[in-house]
DNA sequence: CGGGGGGTTGATCTCCTTCAATCAACGTGG
DNA sequence: CCACGTTGATTGAAGGAGATCAACCCCCCG
């Protein structure tokens, strides 16, 4: 299996897929190199919970291949997705020992671990480290405060239609393809895991994806398979500015 | 008038009331003193705006007294606070020169400023300025995270209920109270301001809190003095587990 | 073949929005 | 001092967006 091999290839940073995109990017070889010494790697089967929220967390790391999202629940059982972790994103707070969130794999998932005491050590000594972290962190803020407009204000129409974008976004920077001309992407979430996130139920995701498609703003193959023919579009729809606006 | 004053008192940063909790917190003597020569004050009347999403930010900076927030909004009006900076919130990100938000007084508020080069030249050289921002950083992801629970998967009533408990909490560790007993504070906000808190309209605002008080779950006396007779049942109102669940 | 997970679609209901009237408090200028 | 406008807030009536409950489909897998 790919996840299990790469177990075995990804054990030299110096050609990590991540390197220049994680918590280690800003670190120089020496630093690296002790980095490597504390390093583990850690595999997690699709569906199977990396995190239990109010668990003890002995380790912190980095997504290296897969998708994993944070959520938090409610007694009732309402539940609200707050982080969709790809490749490169940072797992844990250092200087907390208890998780905040639960951490689900949603797909196969391969992390990059470290202990928590020794991480946080480096951390005292390489402020590369400290600095890469609070950069992520910000961005992960405006991240959520973005979602929070989402969350707050938008029609669920505009969350797709939102959801869509981020999705087209990110993937078309992972693959070095700009936003011209259409987009192809498969959605690496259930119906159910885009209600989490958007704050709305599987059935109303359900409702306005086939309203998005019928009104030609995107086209499916199958349930996954999205091509988004006009960005624009899709962005008018998200109620976002066409043009500039973004923050990344 | 009491801001005026404090600009001329509180020149020294060793009997500053925002010291310990700042993103100066953990500085030394001497790095506080670099600090002082390149800080100064800066007062805002309420509803004047510090910045305006888009702006070119030469500044960044702490809230020395007052209320301000941090809002976001679309083309057609529609608005979210997306924060609400209290004393000792930083304003402005390192790294970044264009503001992504609108930052608002709702009060008279004072703001102890730095521009922002000589600022991050001093977090280069200053690690616990920056250990001390990367803290307050993670808190505020934090409560972006429990805020995105809140809107999108909170009833109006329990939306309410949730901001009424926060500023009790916050009131009651501010004044060193402890949550027992009754709590009284005032509300910053107006009606409008709350519900672009929290993803709601000013007439639903207003109908919960009258309703929260028929219920004798709040206290009115005018339309802004609140005391919370039983805090656990507030919590329960919020949807919030009564005892633990809190993360600060 | 049966069963289960993921997805779509329909009918109905309800909570919140929208639109609108009213009120209290406050300041202002004639 | 009072009419007037303004601002913040409350309350009512009507309408709609999305939730809820439910049936059904498709596909894979044991």
């Amino acid at each position: 299996m790919l996840n299990e091999r790469s177990l075995a290839v990804h054990q030299d940073c110096s050609d990590c897929p991540i390197r220049h995109r994680a918590v280690c990017a800003r670190c120089e070889t020496d630093e690296l190199q002790r980095l490597e010494e504390i390093k583990y790697y850690r595999r997690y089967e699709a569906g199977s919970h990396v995190i239990w929220s109010g668990d003890r967390m002995d380790f912190v790391g980095s997504v290296v291949s897969g998708i994993a999202t944070l959520t938090q629940t409610m007694e009732d059982g309402r539940t609200q997705m707050v982080g969709l972790l790809l490749p490169s994103d940072f797992v844990g707070r250092p200087g907390r020992d208890t998780a905040a969130y639960d951490v689900v794999a949603t797909t196969d998932i391969v992390m990059c671990c470290f202990r928590k005491k020794p991480f946080e050590d480096m951390m005292v000594r390489t402020p590369h480290i400290a600095q890469r972290l609070l950069e992520m962190t910000l961005d992960e803020l405006d991240a959520a405060r973005e979602w929070m407009l989402v969350l707050g204000r938008k029609t669920a129409r505009e969350k797709i239609a939102s959801l869509l974008s981020i999705i087209a976004r990110r993937d078309a920077t992972l693959n070095m393809r700009g936003t011209e001309g259409q987009i192809v992407f498969d959605l690496p979430l259930t119906r159910e895991a885009m209600a989490d996130y958007l704050g709305l139920t599987l059935e109303t995701v359900s409702r306005q994806i086939s309203a998005l498609r019928k009104d030609g703003v995107i086209e499916l193959e199958g349930k996954r398979h999205v091509t988004i023919p006009d960005m624009g579009r899709l962005m008018e729809e998200a109620g976002d500015d066409a043009d500039g606006g973004l923050l990344i």
